[in-house]
RNA sequence: GGUGCUAUGGCCGAGCGGUUAGGCACAGGUCUGCAAAACCUGCUACAGCGGUUCGAUUCCGCUUGGCACCUCCA
């Protein structure tokens, strides 16, 4: 098994990543909290842990994908006495906070569905995990890393940091911590401003409560995680991901929580995605600077220049390193749309290309080689993808031998489709009735205009090209003949 | 204020102590009735100032700029 690299965010270092059960890897994912349409943000640990995922089952590992569903909501903020969002939003739009749940949820499979990422497998929701969530609250009381106050139990931090650092993942300390923290006045219940709570007492007002030893209440903010990890996953497992802005205090706190009730930090391998920003700004509801992931493939919105594609976008996050930040702009989009295109172009035409007898050229099998090593080396996308545009070359070149175009098969075939996940939009789909018969009217409308070229009918062949054209069918002339596309 | 990241050619975006990233755009050419596509060729950058080194865009320091987290956030 070819060895893969990971970007560890606990060392900062890149480290040859090596499962606990030989052969099996277990990861687990923060997945969106559905309060509201996943936006172009959620896109990229979508298909950054999808390439993950699909990229271990390349190498020959099976895995466990466990990817939650954050239906409960987390806390607004501690002043808030338990107001979350998905209650919020309920009211706003006078449902049932199960309801928006039930539409959100639905619409995020929706967008990931386009995007072709795959289905986790295991998508747990914190809603379906109350119980284990109060047993794990039962158990950080016992250890005493908490306290019970006023209906709601919270994390003792500086109890916990007597014993075990805290803050190991993000590199601060505890009195950094302290430092410019915004201390909220008055009515908290909490020992110190860095403790969190692990259950919140439900106010009057907070619809979604579960009876607990401590009174009605909700799991507070990290726990499911924590819990959900362990349910599915054991109390030790391989990989844990999310976006950077999760790093502190999410899985500082799910490290904390882990050692409290359980004695092990729980995670090997920590991965982090960075963000996408837009005009260099993280994008962001809160900021209310964020594209939805509808919105941008209908093209809706002020900043879309027009609609784009789920494989453009999927390709646009591809040609960045997941580490660094990705900075949205229709110039960018549009290059991705036509690097995809061009890409897709070559896989259509290899499986068309002629060869000559032969076996595979040293520089296909490099070529191979060194895409496999590009995303085997810390999920280099960037790389991978441009070693992949040699290959298109190569098909546009021609004289590929039998050999060749079979290894470059495999490598569309196997990378591009298999580990990348792109898929060729335009192929995809046209399988249907209407499409058929589109086929064989186009053949008969080809066929007229190739006989007008035939007797240089300029006009008749023009003729037809625009009025196709009118109907967003383009015609392309090439050496061996027209051929059409549709929009 | 604390913690961390970053500064690459017209744009996006990799990478590296000495050798071409790649895509897009642009210019010229081939092909073509035209258009489109495709192919070929050209376009050589690494914030500023010091230092280490035979040699730095790549390592170190400083300066300047940008970003993220410290509050829910992918």
């Amino acid at each position: 098994m070819r060895n893969l690299y990971l970007t560890n965010t606990m060392t900062r270092r890149k480290e040859l990543f090596k499962p606990i059960h030989e052969g099996h890897v277990g990861m687990y994912v923060c997945g969106p909290t559905v309060y509201g349409d996943a936006h172009l943000g959620h896109a990229r640990p979508g298909v950054t842990y999808d390439v993950l995922f699909r990229l271990l089952k390349h190498l020959g590992y099976k895995v466990r994908y466990v990817r939650n569903i954050t239906d409960v909501g987390h806390l607004e903020h501690d002043a808030d006495e338990g107001e979350d969002k998905i209650a919020k939003k309920a009211k706003l739009e006078d449902l049932e906070p199960m309801e928006v749940v039930q539409t959100y949820t639905e619409r995020y499979h929706e967008a990931m569905r386009l995007l072709n990422v795959e289905s986790p497998s295991i998508e747990p929701r914190a809603s379906g995990h109350i119980i284990e969530q109060i047993e794990t609250v039962k158990k950080i009381l016992a250890t005493g890393y908490a306290y019970e106050s006023n209906g709601s139990v919270y994390f003792d931090v500086e109890k916990y940091n007597a014993d075990h650092p805290y803050g190991v993942l993000s590199g601060r300390t505890l009195e950094s911590t302290l430092e410019g923290t915004r201390s909220l006045d008055g009515q908290s219940d909490k020992k110190a401003p860095y403790d969190f709570a692990i259950w919140k007492k439900a106010g009057p007002e907070h619809i979604m409560r579960w009876p607990s030893p401590w009174g009605e209440g909700f799991p507070g903010w990290h726990l499911e995680c924590s819990v959900m990890g362990e349910k599915y996953l054991g109390e030790e497992f391989d990989i844990h991901g999310g976006g950077m802005d999760l790093m502190f205090p999410h899985h500082e706190c799910e490290i904390a929580q882990n050692v409290a009730s359980r004695g092990t930090q729980g995670v090997h391998y920590w991965v982090h995605n960075n963000m996408i920003t837009i005009n260099g700004q993280k994008m962001g509801k809160s900021l209310g600077n964020f594209i939805t992931l509808p919105e941008l493939f209908a093209g809706t919105h002020p900043k879309l220049e027009r609609a784009y594609s789920p494989m453009t976008i999927r390709f646009f996050i591809l040609q960045a390193h997941y580490r660094s930040t990705l900075d949205f702009s229709n110039e960018a989009l549009q290059a991705a749309e036509k690097g995809y295109h061009r890409l897709m172009q070559a896989g259509r035409d290899l499986h068309k290309a002629a060869t000559v007898p032969g076996p595979v050229s040293p520089a296909v099998t490099a070529l191979s080689e060194n895409v496999e090593e590009a995303l085997c080396d810390d999920l280099n996308t960037p790389v991978a993808i441009a070693h992949l545009f040699e290959a298109v070359k190569l098909v546009n070149g021609g004289h590929l031998t039998e050999g060749d175009k079979k290894a470059l098969e495999g490598l569309f075939d196997g990378i591009v489709s298999g580990v990348l996940g792109l898929r060729d939009e335009e192929v995809s789909g046209a399988s249907g009735k209407a499409e058929q018969a589109l086929e064989g009217v186009m053949e008969l409308v080809l066929e007229d205009r190739r006989k007008a070229r035939a007797e240089k009918n300029w006009a008749e062949s023009d003729r037809i090209r625009d009025l196709l054209a009118s109907f967003g069918i383009t015609v392309k002339d090439t050496k061996d003949g027209a051929t059409w596309t549709l929009e």
